[in-house]
DNA sequence: CGATATCTTGAGGAATCTCAATACTAGTGG
DNA sequence: CCACTAGTATTGAGATTCCTCAAGATATCG
């Protein structure tokens, strides 16, 4: 899989009103760091992309030369065995960060779900930045503490729930995430396939199909068109979602 | 489980050789991002302890008022469902650091495998000595980054490897870090009981031990006393762990 | 040295996977 | 605008891994 295109890349000079400044996602990314006065430093080292769907970002064992934040779209990351097992670690969705990294290199590889934009930062110069404004750093320290804790959480998911269970959780997880982006929870998007769910679930596509046509069948979700999953008894799914 | 008494807290005066100055492991601590003479800074907001096996260091929910970096022995970090099923998310050993917390609250449950010192750092303190000493910052995030990294090989294991992959990796992991801490990796010691490895990879304590025993019986491992495990043929398990 | 935990082994069962066929969806070209 | 095609999703039947329940063996601790 080739490495994705630059594509357009937004322009960015003096004329322009530079990008973070007018970015609708600033609040949830790492950019929150900055004030309003500071941004042009970060405008000044960032590259604006907008990448087609199933396009490869970086891949697992790459050196990490960029750091990511994705604006709009879907990315997905994932670790793969030598015979072609795959676990989806996570999705990110705009506001997410993507690029921290382990002895300079990647430790997962990153792939467009669907057409996405991201920032990429230069990880020298972002380095840079960091000694200059320690609260960079600490809203750095931040996100990769949540994430931590969301992995702790998936892990319990893959390690201890059912099939059923899982489904629940990862459509509540959607829901959830949709209103911290501000987007509408119910009907969730779920815009990544069966066969990406699955390898996000520990399970095979098969499963994730039988799974929720059993949820549908007692009336708790809806399958609606276009992706997206309509859930209809908040309350029962939440029951499922922590095994109770 | 009650919480652990605070046993015999290690004197801190000033005619005391400060404990932090003759820390074995400190170089593999959060610590290490001190210098000589900055130690006594740690010092003076430190509290060392020694905890018997099988004490409740904090539980999740609990309101995250330390940090803690283990010196010695053996701690569990682990989640529970309602209906009691348990993940272990992590066994840390000497150098390790825990009690990250999302809204000032531990995000899971810390018990000892083994008699145990810590040492405990209350957060508040911790949080102004962040604020002086970015290197602490930057050395947390660093020890963040990895934690995240393991955590993404773990939702591997979990999700997509067999129950003999598992204890394979398994070993392996522990004979790594035993490397790092200087400790002889093989035979690997092994200080935790089969029910806490089941719950680490997602297994039964009857699949860990018939593994064991199958493991044994194809001349790969052998079980020692003390729960020691002599890792017999290096290459074999190596190509098990990775599911070649 | 006995009591209690833990670990191992066995037999049967259940959840999920594999393999296979069919149905659906979305994009493409006539 | 519609038929065609290729990918994706669903459904079915049988296989398999791992789990559950149960008993026996071993280790640990007072």
């Amino acid at each position: 899989m080739p490495p994705f295109d630059l594509g357009r890349p937004a322009k960015i000079g003096a004329q322009d009103v530079h990008p973070c400044g007018a970015c609708p996602v600033r609040s949830l990314t790492v950019c929150a760091a900055f004030e309003e006065e500071e941004l042009n430093r970060l405008a000044e080292i960032v590259q604006l992309q907008r990448i087609d769907a199933h396009q490869t970002i970086f891949s697992e064992g790459d050196p990490a030369m960029n750091l990511f934040n994705v604006t709009a779209g879907t990315v997905k990351l994932y670790k793969l065995l030598p015979d072609g097992r795959r676990q989806i670690t996570g999705f990110l969705f705009s506001g997410d960060f993507l690029g921290l990294s382990v002895n300079d290199r990647y430790a997962y590889s990153a792939e467009t779900v669907a057409v996405t934009s991201i920032c990429r930062f230069p990880r020298r110069h972002m380095e840079l930045l960091l000694d200059e404004f320690p609260k960079l750093q600490r809203r750095l320290f931040g996100m990769a503490s949540n994430e931590l804790a969301a992995a702790q959480d998936q892990m319990l998911l893959l390690g201890r729930k059912t099939a059923r269970e899982k489904i629940a959780s990862f459509l509540l997880g959607l829901s959830q995430r949709a209103v911290r982006r501000g987007q509408r929870d119910n009907p969730v998007q779920v815009p990544m396939s069966r066969s990406d769910i699955a390898d996000f679930l520990g399970l095979t596509t098969e499963t994730v199909s039988r799974t929720f046509t059993q949820l549908k069948a007692n009336g708790i979700i809806r399958l609606l068109e276009g992706g997206k999953v309509q859930i209809v008894d908040n309350r029962k799914i939440l029951e499922i979602a922590e095994g109770s």
